[in-house]
RNA sequence: GGCCAGGUAGCUCAGCUGGUAGCAGCGUUCGCCUGAAAAGUGAAAGGUCGCCGGUUCGAGCCCGGCCCUGGCCA
């Protein structure tokens, strides 16, 4: 009988992190050891601490942490290389009887795990290309381009959607034809029990501005800084980061740190909003309240009976 | 107390010489999403135009009074 994979998902700042290693110390106390397995696209980066608000080596207790800081802020995270790795992890944890918790808020991230999720590949040179064209062309006549090549995905697609018109460009250019829709809600992974934690509304916005506060006073600016030294600047993904592009827009004298402060917690409102949305439509999802999490045992008991 | 500016969507504002209020920005709500996803994108809902009266076929826009806000002067 196969350890089961547990997945804890949430909006940011509903309290994953905490209660995973609570859950992997209970498991562990019980016989049965756990270790995490990072399923958060920022929390790779190496160096990105505060901003990210990833968990300390105290706040860890210890438990295993997979997937953290495996990425140099300069290097590009994909969803298809994060989904091998992730894979790759759950699999050597339960070769060792290992329980592994996969916690995150990065929603395509964990469908791409956990799903049926294959991804067609990629080319350098061909999306270097693509992504100059849009630039230069604007991303209506990108959608122009990919409607003559492939219709039957251009319908699927926001004309002013220039990301994905280039995705779909590059993968039409090397496969010759390309499919825009999500898969199905099924588990490509055997035994997988997926917790989220629901957080009214207004307690989410303020949590999410407290710890933005919270942030600054740790000295996020003084990370960010540090950090463009070392190119963050130059990071696709990384430069992105909620918290790092406003900051690096304040030290680049585009605004003021107050007015970067303010958008951090406005960005990250939004960002909580969209990955609601995200897992609202996941039947499989068993919701607990995040203001009122039941004990790790009582969790434990539940996803047990739900087995 | 006097002078000036202003009171229009939850917020910031637009509104040409009076003709059923603006594809406005932000926010909110809802949606999309296959190699940057803490990214990228679409849609919708919100207004007795400070209050009262007048002029007019018709007033956010004109006239009078009142209330409120900011600034200047006393």
């Amino acid at each position: 009988m196969p350890a089961p994979i547990l997945a804890l998902l949430g909006p940011t700042a509903s309290g994953k992190s905490t209660l995973a290693v609570r859950l992997a110390v209970h498991l562990g106390d019980q016989g049965t050891p756990a270790e995490i397995v990072n399923a958060d696209s920022m929390l790779v980066y190496r160096g990105m601490d505060i901003g990210t608000a990833k968990p300390t080596l105290a706040e860890r207790c210890g438990i295993p942490h997979h997937l953290i800081d495996i990425l140099d802020i300069h290097e590009t995270a994909t969803v298809a290389d994060f989904q091998r790795l992730a894979r790759d992890a759950i699999a050597s944890c339960r070769e060792r009887g290992v329980v592994p918790i996969l916690v995150g808020g990065s929603a395509l991230y964990l469908r791409a795990i956990l799903d049926e999720f294959a991804f067609p590949g990629t080319d350098p040179a061909v999306r270097a290309a693509l992504e100059a064209e849009l630039v230069q062309l604007g991303p209506l006549a990108m959608y122009e381009r990919l409607s003559r090549l492939a219709p039957e995905a251009a319908v699927e697609m926001q004309p002013m959607n220039g990301r994905r018109v280039v995705r779909a460009l590059e993968v039409v250019a090397l496969t010759g034809s390309y499919k825009a829709t999500l898969p199905e809600h099924r588990y490509a992974l055997p035994g997988v029990a997926a917790i989220g934690l629901e957080i009214d509304r207004a307690v989410m916005d303020a949590r999410i501005d407290a710890r933005v506060d919270d942030m600054w006073a740790k000295g996020l600016v003084a990370e960010v800084a540090a950090l463009a030294e070392q190119g963050l600047r130059d990071g696709v993904t990384a430069s992105r980061a909620l918290g790092y592009r406003q900051v690096l827009a304040y030290l680049d004298g585009l605004c003021t740190q107050e007015q970067a402060r303010a958008d951090t917690s406005a960005g990250t409102r939004r960002f909580a909003r969209r990955q609601l949305g995200w897992w609202r439509r996941d039947p499989r999802i068993g919701w607990v309240d995040a203001l009122d999490l039941p004990t790790p045992a009582e969790l434990i008991a539940e996803i047990d009976a739900r087995w």
